[in-house]
DNA sequence: TGGGGATTGGCAAACGTTTTCCAACTAGTA
DNA sequence: TACTAGTTGGAAAACGTTTGCCAATCCCCA
């Protein structure tokens, strides 16, 4: 009945706070407690260890301390297409914030394809994320998924949302297309076209029905100038020279986003002459600074907070939050048609 | 002596190994070992493990996985500014590569800040990330943090170089500048400007210091026409204004990024009114295809391959590899110049 | 039939933390 | 002086895996 006398060789050099303990000549848990303030310990102690783990190079390892607490601090993050200009400031937006709260953020790339979005979301949750930001890519081939991942871990929905029953952070599009068509008519315009991608996305068709939403009760006479292309700048002009030919009363193109709207510029103003159209475009993007394209700006930053907030809360909790965005007004909606 | 019966509960319903163990009627270790294939197993029994492990609904614990391992299956990317827009297509090829090398990516955003950078960086090695990829924030601010994350884990630099002794993977700048002055001057161009961002990125002044070697071989009699500026479109358009009222005899302006390119087509095409002059821009970014501007497209795919299997190599491996660019010849370098 | 090598299952020890007990000690009060 | 309540340190049990070691079994061949 022997007592083994158990030694630990730590080969591999690595400083836990088992060599902390032993450096300070206190019992691990007490280190523990001094260096994350579980509990209170004696000042002296606390300086005592404070002083061990710097001089040895403690780092904890979150991995163990994980496995313990069952939290990761970290947040899954899913976009659709990083490709796509009104994403990297989204990301920033929350990497940023994401950081400010302490956590880190494992990114997806969905590709556009609600297969790889299932698969990436099944990887956050082996992974243990406390929880999950998504822009899903697809309005109903994303549906079971998003359920599925919500079941287990808070989960978020940002900018475009497609279960209206699942917590939510987003922006309100036709407020802009509101103000941005007001502004225009005021200015004399009164003819207006849109131009739309063809997509299945929530934000996109949102912006489309906003717009036939606000012609048809403010022009019910005249015919709706709505067409739908890819987004592509070549498939943009063919879009615009279309208009521009079925309907040539047409005053102002707006755009349902910045690739969209420098396509139509370049038409309009190369093939077809006409400077006297005003366009806008969606998301500011570069392309519409260095352009001179009204373009909608849209409250990216307070949309991260929101979501990080939101994704901070307790995981039931439904979070619905709407926020509006602000038309900035370049040389491209100016022009002769006041 | 008694030996006390352990009873696992489990409150909080977890499936774990142990469960599937129990409903297979068989030891934790022969299941990890089904499962993982990290030894021959009687397939009848991988067969018995598989159909638990399915109708339970098991999904391992990475957390637990990885503390026992001590490996993470994930990556630190570290990128110094996701706005700028050559970045959000590198993130994309990266994370597509991680993924099918069954990686995950931690993702930080350095806001161009080094002290932000280094911040990260030990963030990231606290979370044990298996290898760090890293587009440096800057030339000599971000050494200490890089050299200090090398030493504890594979660390690539990727796209900006700024430790030759540590991996990279990067493109080569010059090439592409003399395509480009080859082409146009088989054009009829020989009066070359170069428009610059003033920073201290490696990218960046690399192609500025290919430019100046060229045209000091070619042309030595001719003033150096050399300008910088911010990363604006108004700040390029000034620096066009500039480069026409100094050198009038300019008939082609190469511009370190498309930002600052489509800038300078604005100027030339509104103000100056001068169409004759070639402009070309790098990154091929969205705005080159929308304005028709010939850019530099970087083999951005080939540069994450090289990225990732340089993360999966050994740590003390010397990785270096330079990857060759495409110019994509577009409208705005045609004009009447020949 | 017996012996030996190869195969395969199970026990238990890690991995590095946090946290639940418990015991010891301190101080405050009657 | 005793009794209680409040602090604070330490031992040890988790968290959920993988894996080193051992023993049992199987198969093949002499």
């Amino acid at each position: 009945m022997g007592v083994i006398c158990h030694v630990r060789n730590n080969i591999a050099g690595r400083i836990t706070i088992r060599e902390v303990a032993a450096d300070a000549g206190l019992s691990i848990s007490t280190v523990s407690r001094a260096l994350t303030g579980a509990r209170a310990v004696t000042p002296d102690i606390v300086e005592r260890v404070r002083e061990s783990a710097n001089r040895l190079g403690y780092r904890a390892d979150s991995i163990a301390r994980s496995l313990r607490t069952q939290r990761t601090n970290t947040l899954g993050l899913v976009i659709p297409d990083i490709t796509n200009p009104f994403f990297p400031a989204l990301v920033q937006a929350i990497e940023h914030a994401a950081r400010t709260h302490g956590l880190s953020v494992l990114i997806v790339d969905a590709d556009n394809d609600p297969q790889v979005e299932r698969a990436a979301l099944r990887t956050l949750l082996d992974r243990r994320v406390d929880a999950v930001l998504i822009s899903p890519a697809h309005a109903t081939a994303s549906l079971e998924a998003l359920a599925e991942t919500a079941r287990a871990v808070p989960t978020i929905q940002v900018d475009r949302v497609i279960d209206a029953a699942l917590p939510w952070v987003r922006v309100n599009q036709s407020q802009p297309i509101g103000e941005l068509v007001a502004r225009l008519r005021t200015g004399g315009r009164d003819h207006f076209a849109f131009i739309g991608q063809a997509s299945t996305i929530a934000t996109s068709s949102e912006r489309e029905s906003a717009f036939v939403a606000l012609m048809s009760s403010a022009f019910p006479e005249q015919p709706l100038r709505v067409l739908q292309g890819t987004v592509s700048a070549a498939s943009a002009g063919e879009a615009a020279r279309q208009i521009m030919r079925d309907w040539p009363e047409t005053d102002a193109i707006i755009c349902a986003n910045d690739v969209i709207a420098v396509g139509v510029l370049q038409a309009l103003r190369s093939s077809l002459q006409s400077l006297n159209v005003a366009v806008s475009g969606f998301d500011d993007t570069l392309l519409a600074e260095a352009m001179g394209l009204t373009s909608v700006r849209q409250p990216i930053e307070a949309l991260a907070s929101a979501a990080l907030a939101a994704a901070s809360g307790e995981p039931g909790a439904t979070v619905q939050v709407e926020l509006f965005s602000r038309v900035i007004f370049r040389t491209s909606t100016l022009g002769a048609g006041a």
